[in-house]
DNA sequence: TGCCCGATTAACT
DNA sequence: GTTAATCGGGCAA
């Protein structure tokens, strides 16, 4: 028996490069209900953001500089940086390289070594171990160590999301430029997103 | 070189 | 509702 026959129906498909080479209008409500997990800790992606090079409130709207070089780099890498001189973000970087566009992880629903998020965290509070950026970087023990790693190889695991989900769009968070946009995305209903949806976009 | 602001969070009043 | 923690980029001098 083959290996691809033994995985069929037990494991999901994995997101390969290709995945992220497209719109981030596109690759980020695909990626709601997909599975995250770095080195074994993780879950179920619940909501997301999109920063597009030309998006005033993208970092690569202004050009490369040694923060954001990662994002003019390939697709399906992932891009970390620095927020507020504290927390660390995780991003996807999409589209053809150069467009140097990227989806931000706001928030996932912990599925897997949740022990682990709440000794990083130090709360047992399931609700809010990985309900934002900078909580789930702390949770899943990500740092700007990790810059630029690719994500379809370890310690990153990224998953297809199985069936049809619905999802939820709105305007961006925390952001001050183009905050109008509705370039947020979320898992319908979902109780670990960071902050609720308005019923409209 | 110095100063202000930001894709945040937790601990305050 | 407000504020501190604390780092890189952008812009003024």
């Amino acid at each position: 028996m083959s290996p691809r026959a033994h995985d069929r129906g037990r494991l999901r498909k994995r997101l390969a490069k290709a995945f992220f080479r497209r719109s981030v209008h596109d690759v980020a409500p695909d990626l709601i209900g997909a599975t995250l997990l770095f080195n074994g800790v993780g879950g179920r992606i619940v909501e997301v953001e999109a920063y597009h090079h030309t998006d005033p409130a993208a970092h690569s709207y202004r050009g490369p500089t040694d923060r954001n070089a990662v994002m003019y780099g390939p697709p399906g890498y992932a891009y970390i940086y620095r927020s507020y001189g504290i927390h660390w973000c995780l991003n996807f970087v999409c589209e053809p390289e150069g467009s140097a566009s990227a989806v931000l992880i706001r928030a996932i629903e912990p599925t897997a070594g949740l022990a682990a998020m709440r000794r990083r965290r130090g709360t047992a509070e399931e609700r809010l171990l990985c309900s934002g950026p900078g909580r789930l970087c702390a949770a899943l023990g990500i740092t700007g160590a990790d810059n630029g790693l690719a994500l379809d190889a370890p310690p990153f695991e990224l998953l297809a999301r199985a069936g049809s989900v619905e999802i939820v769009a709105g305007p961006r968070v925390g952001i001050t430029k183009a905050a109008d946009l509705p370039w947020r995305y979320g898992l319908q209903g979902s109780r670990f997103v960071s902050k609720a949806f308005g019923s409209k976009a």
